[in-house]
DNA sequence: CTCCATTGGACAACATGTTGTCAATTTGAC
DNA sequence: GTCAAATTGACAACATGTTGTCCAATGGAG
């Protein structure tokens, strides 16, 4: 098995790991690893938004975060809001209750995040993520992306 | 954002691009990233195995990994033989057909793997395997794992 | 302004994988 | 040898995400 195979065998595993471990560490908030991503990026975007702008910044599309975005409307931890520029496009807040749960989801890594960082070293951390990201534009500029991802 | 959730976020990136690209490789041969990663499991096992034990080394759940078996055992990739040591538990093997699909897929992502290689070196693609193998290990020691993954 | 290409949302079908549950089989402790 | 525990397979329900398709809305070229 080549190095190559031998990494994405690794990022398999890890992609896997780490939605299992996000869907225990918030499972008591009433999140999974899918919302909380979402609800992390909105967090983190600090702003209101479509839910394909939503899409296009996490690199999937459309269709399954929107899937995700109702599941949260329905928890009321986001909320549409009329959009000024779109008739359809409702931009995507969070509301008090989203942010309290991405505070409380964030509150229960912590402890995870600052072992590892402690263990593994953020250069580390950092040149396994720049390597990653090279790899990921080598394969983009080689194949052809569809409408979204 | 810390590293470790930068990181995070670069696995989850990647995996989707591996998946996309895996799919877009051996379409023609008639695989998907899924069927390929299972046929390509069996070859490098190089011998046959109940699919339980296919699973423990991919990581997966038995219950995912049969369904991807009998998918392609409908295709004449595999084929199930009788366990003389378990009447339930049959052997998978790769049949004729299956490890032509393996070699095509091979050699349909060797162009790009030897890119990848030269580009970032194999050194770095090493380390970063090391790095994210290191991570998925302190999940696992903190985190109760289920009956199989 | 009109036309059309792009963007966005909604709906459906499907692919991939997990979780839960049950029965069959094997294995190990006694 | 017997019985409990662990392993394996089968079936169902669900979670997550993609692809395909259709329509609505926007925006830019002419």
């Amino acid at each position: 098995m080549d190095d190559v195979q031998q990494l994405t065998h690794t990022v398999f595993a890890a992609n896997g790991r780490l939605i299992s471990a996000g869907n225990q560490l918030v499972a008591d908030i009433g999140l999974t690893s899918a919302l909380w991503q979402v609800l992390a990026a909105l967090e983190y975007s600090n702003e209101t938004l479509p839910a394909a702008s939503i899409a296009r910044n996490m690199g999937l599309t459309r269709q399954g975060v929107q899937r995700v975005l109702d599941l949260l409307a329905e928890q009321s931890m986001i909320e549409f809001k009329e959009n000024p520029h779109h008739r359809r496009a409702k931009l995507v807040g969070l509301t008090p209750k989203g942010k309290k749960a991405v505070a409380a989801a964030e509150k229960a890594v912590d402890s995870l995040n600052k072992q590892i960082i402690k263990k593994i070293g953020a250069r580390r951390l950092r040149e396994a993520s720049a390597t990653l990201k090279e790899m990921s534009a080598l394969i983009s500029e080689n194949l052809q992306r569809k409408e979204n991802p």
